[in-house]
DNA sequence: GCCTGAGTTCAAAAATTAATGAAACATCAG
DNA sequence: CTGATGTTTCATTAATTTTTGAACTCAGGC
């Protein structure tokens, strides 16, 4: 509530203060808030993903907070997540102290880095448990439907298994 | 907390105890609800998936009940968000009171349908959206780099727009 | 080395989402 | 119509997920 300070002669860092998102920019970030909603995730990320995309350059810590009004711990592990998911790159000046932000190229190569690794650890994650039901299954002359059943599973699990690492190569290939 | 009164002497329906999961139904379950996360389904819903799934021949609702110790409110909500996204069937047989239910035959099928409803409308929904945001950047004269992630922003959301019905046509086509 | 600014961590609070169960509702046999 | 069974509704409660912010760490300048 205090209006910045305009007293020190030596015009001082003082927080500069950020304008709240655009109504433009607010219909971008519903929009991805929403298709990230679908993966599971958190809005805080995908506000943060949504500002970077309609922003002309790279951005810093301070200004992503700033005009997000979000607090230091959410950038910080939005920024997280989206470095760990190759979902932005971070471009810093040499010589400068901070890093600023800007969105990876490709937004579909993302997304599908994304939901690999989601899903991928799940199926593989699943295999062997999949073949013990089915193996299961068998022993104890289940219905010949059901057995058709989970076979279809296990061959689903593994076709898509191989699958997987055409569809998005990872880090070498 | 009050025991089930034994006394009447016409052997009531007294409520028949189910046997909890094995542990090769439990697997199962394990993986559709794993899955089931990745897309914001719950819980309740995967494992009454996962148990229709692994059983011989249809179950009806106190069965379903009974064996995942699920409440009946669960259940209900649970057959209804199957139903309504066509990956269960009811097998009434006539003459009969209850229902009794089973997978639908193509889980691929259904897992189609069930991303369609989540991806679709978030797409119609967005459209104008998008189109509006475009437009607030041309004529802001912003980066044209800006410009050219928003544009090709738009190509997709139309693209995805059109293919969508190929991919499974809705009720009629 | 010590200070300052930049960013991270993580326990606690807030917000969101799912599960429960009692009461309302529906359907059908008699 | 009536009574009983079968299912849904929905307010409340519980569980889970997300956000916050203060304490901490780290890197570089002096």
């Amino acid at each position: 509530m205090k209006p910045p300070s305009e007293k020190s002669a030596v015009r001082r860092t003082s927080r500069p203060t950020f304008e709240p998102l655009q109504p433009h920019e607010i219909e971008l970030a519903d929009f991805f808030v929403r298709m990230a909603g679908i993966l599971g995730v958190p809005r805080s990320v995908a506000e943060i993903y949504a500002l970077l995309y309609v922003s002309s350059g790279p951005l810093d810590f301070d200004h992503i907070q700033g005009r997000l009004g979000m607090s230091k711990g959410s950038v910080s592990q939005g920024l997280k997540f989206l470095r760990d998911h190759e979902m932005v790159l971070s471009v810093k000046e040499k010589g400068a102290r901070r890093e600023r932000w800007q969105p990876t190229p490709s937004l579909a190569a993302s997304l599908v880095a994304l939901l690999r690794s989601q899903v991928l650890p799940a199926l593989e994650q699943a295999q062997p448990g999949l073949q013990r039901v089915l193996a299961a299954a068998q022993q104890r002359d289940a219905q010949p439907e059901v057995i058709e059943r989970l076979s279809r599973l296990n061959r689903w699990n593994s076709r898509a298994l191989e699958l997987a690492p055409l569809l998005l190569p990872p880090p070498g290939a």
